[in-house]
DNA sequence: TATGAATGAGTATTCATTCAT
DNA sequence: GATGAATGAATACTCATTCAT
C-alpha cells in the first residue's frame, strides 16, 4: 500500500508546509517536492495528480480528527462531555499545527469547485459523527430535544470554524486554547435553550 | 466619480452573473466584459484591475447589508428584536439572490489569501455593527452581560455563514428562509446562558 | 475569416519553415511563433491547438495540389495527358518548395495516428481525383479497361510518394524534375498492359 | 554474443506486441518490459536505449524478408518470376503477420527523422536485391532495357509499400493476397513498356 | 471614451534512463 | 544477471493587461 510508505507521509507533510508557506496557487509541485527532498518525479509514484495530493492532504489530517472523535464518543460520559470534548481536540489540535490550521481554514478553500466537493465529502464523516451527539443530547435530555439537528449542527462548526478562520486570519495573535472554554459555553447554552 | 456612471454598476452586476454562472476561476474578463456588454479593454477604465472588480463587487452589496442594519440599529426595539431582524434580513437577501449567494458564499472564497483579507476588512464594517447590537444587551441585560463579545460575534456570524453556505451547496434545496426563526431562537438562547 | 487573414497565413508558412529547419518534434510553438514573428499566444488566436496547425499546414498546401489538377482534369486532352500533367504538376511543387517537400514527405508523418488519420482524410480528395482520371481512361480504352483501380491508383500515388521521399531522403542530391519524365513513361506502361 | 540470448528475441518481439498494441508513442519502456516479463532495467542489459530496440527490431524482421528474397534470386527461373516470387512474398509474410504489418507500415514511421535514416539505411540491402533482379531482367531482355533502374526500384517498392499501408489503414478489411497478382502484373507491365 | 488584437509569463506531468541492492 | 524506485528535463496553452486606432 502506497500510503503506508515514508515518503506518502513524507510528501504529505511537505505540502502542507509548502501551502501554509507560499499559499496554495504558489504551492507548485517543484516547491512541495524540493521541501519533500524527492524529485518532482516521485511525487507522481504516490499521488495521480496535484489535486490528488491536496485531497490526501485533507483526507489524512481530517482522519485525526475523526479518530479522535470516534474515541471521544466512546470513553465520553454525558453528551455534554462528548461536545465539550470534541470542541477542545477541535482546538487543541489547531492550535498546536499552525502550518495544518492556514492550510485547513484559508489556503484550500482556493481550490475549485470540483476539489471542494471532494473536501466536503470528507468533512461529512466528522459532521456524521457531530450529529450522533446532538441526536444522543436529545433524547437523553440535555439539549433541547424539539431542536433541528441540522441547524444545531451547523451552528456548532459554523461557531468553531468561525472562531479557527479569525484567530489565522488575525495571524495567531491571541491564544485559541484559551478561547475554548468560553465556546464552549456559548454552544451549550445555545443548544440547551 | 467612476462608480456613479451606468457601466461601473453594468459590470459590477455582469461579474456576479458571470461568476455564479461559470465559478470564479472561469469567470474570465472576456466573459465579464461580454455579459457587460462591453469590450475587455473598457473593464479598465472604471476598474484598476480584476481584483479591483471583486473588491467591488463585495463593496456594492456588502454595502446594502450594512445599511440595511443601521436602520433596523436605528428603529429596533430591544437589542434582542435588532439581532432578530439582522438574522432575517441577512437571510432574506441572499434567499431573493441566488447568483448573489453563491458568488459571497462559494466562489469569492476561492480567491487568494491577499483578497480575501480585503474582503475580510469590508467585512468588519457589517461586524462592527454586529458587535454594537451586542454590547447593548449586554448592558441591558438582554444578553449575557459576562460574555466575550468577539466569540459571541463570531458565534453569530459563524452560525449564520455555515447556514447559508450550506443552503448554497445543497443547492438551495430547502427554503431557506424558514430556517431563520429557528436559528434565531438557537443564537439568542447561546447568548442569553 | 480568420483563414483570410494576413498572420494566418504567416503562421502556416512559419509552421513549414520551423518543422521543415527542426524536425516535428523540435518545432516547439514557440520556434514557429517566433518564426512567424509573433507572440506564442497570437498563435490561438488563430489556431485552436498544435494539431490544429499541423492539419491546417497540409490542408492549405494540399489545396494547391487538389486546385492544380481540378484544372487539369477541366483542360487535359486525353487521359494519358492529364495523368502526365499531374505527375508533372506534383513532382514541380515539391521540387520548388524543399521546405514543403521535407514537411509533407518526412516531418508529418511522425504525427501521432489521430493526426494522421486526419491527414488522409485530406488526402483523399486529391486521390479522388486521380481515379477519375484513371476510371476515365480505362472507359476511353486509353488504360487496360478490366485493371483494378484501386490498385491502380496506389501504383500511381505510392510510385510518385516513394520517388519524392527518395529524393528528399537524398537531401535533393539529383534533380528531381529530370526524373518526372521516366516516372510518367514507367507508370503509363504499367496502366496500359 | 547478446543478440543469441533468450531474452534479446524475447524483448524484440514484445516490443513488436507492444506498439501494435499501443502505437508507437504509447509504446513506453515500461510497455514493452511488461509483456516482455521483466525488469525496466533489464531492457538496457540487451539494448543501449530505445531506438536501438526499434532499430533492432527492423533488423531482425527485415533480416526475414532478405533471406527469403536471397533464396528466391537463387533459385527463382527467370527475372520476371523472381519478381513475381518476391511481390507475393512480402505480401504474404505481413498478410500472416497484422503485428509486425501494423508496426512496419504506420507505427514505425512515426519515429523521428534520424531513426528513419537509420532504418532506410537496414531496408537498402533488401533494395539492392530488387536492384540485382531489375538488372538481370533488363540484360536479359525480359524488362525493358534502357529503363532507370532507380526509379524501377521505386515503383516496385513504393506501389508494394503503398498497397500495404492501405489495407493496414483500411483494418485489414480486405484480403491482401488476392490484390497480389494484379499488383504483380501492373508492375511486371511497366517493367517492361 | 471605447475597442479588441496582441502580448508573454508561468507550470503540471511524462517517461527514458540510472544505479543501489 | 536482474530489479524497479527514483530521477529531472522539457513544453503546450491560458488569460489579465496593454495600447494603437
Amino acid at each position: 500500500m502506497k500510503r503506508d510508505k515514508p515518503k506518502y507521509k513524507q510528501i504529505i507533510d511537505a505540502a502542507v508546509i509548502a501551502i501554509a508557506e507560499n499559499g496554495y496557487h504558489q504551492a507548485q509541485i517543484s516547491k512541495i517536492a524540493k521541501q519533500a527532498g524527492v524529485a518532482d518525479g516521485t511525487i507522481y509514484l504516490y499521488f495521480k495528480n496535484k489535486e490528488d495530493i491536496l485531497i490526501s492532504v485533507f483526507q489524512e489530517k481530517m482522519g485525526v480528527f475523526v479518530e479522535s472523535l470516534q474515541e471521544i464518543i466512546k470513553n465520553g460520559e454525558s453528551s455534554t462531555d462528548k461536545l465539550s470534548q470534541m470542541i477542545d481536540n477541535h482546538f487543541n489540535v489547531l492550535a498546536n499545527d499552525r502550518h495544518l490550521a492556514t492550510v485547513t481554514q484559508l489556503e484550500l478553500r482556493q481550490s475549485n469547485k470540483d476539489l471542494r466537493l471532494k473536501i466536503n465529502s470528507i468533512l461529512k464523516e466528522y459532521l456524521k459523527l457531530l450529529d450522533e451527539i446532538l441526536i444522543e443530547g436529545m433524547f437523553k435530555g440535555e439539549f433541547n430535544s424539539t431542536m433541528d439537528v441540522r441547524i444545531a449542527r451547523q451552528m456548532v462548526f459554523g461557531t468553531i470554524d468561525e472562531t479557527i478562520t479569525s484567530w489565522v486570519m488575525n495571524e495567531f495573535r491571541y491564544d485559541l486554547i484559551e478561547t475554548a472554554p468560553k465556546v464552549r459555553h456559548m454552544l451549550l447554552n445555545g443548544l440547551k435553550g
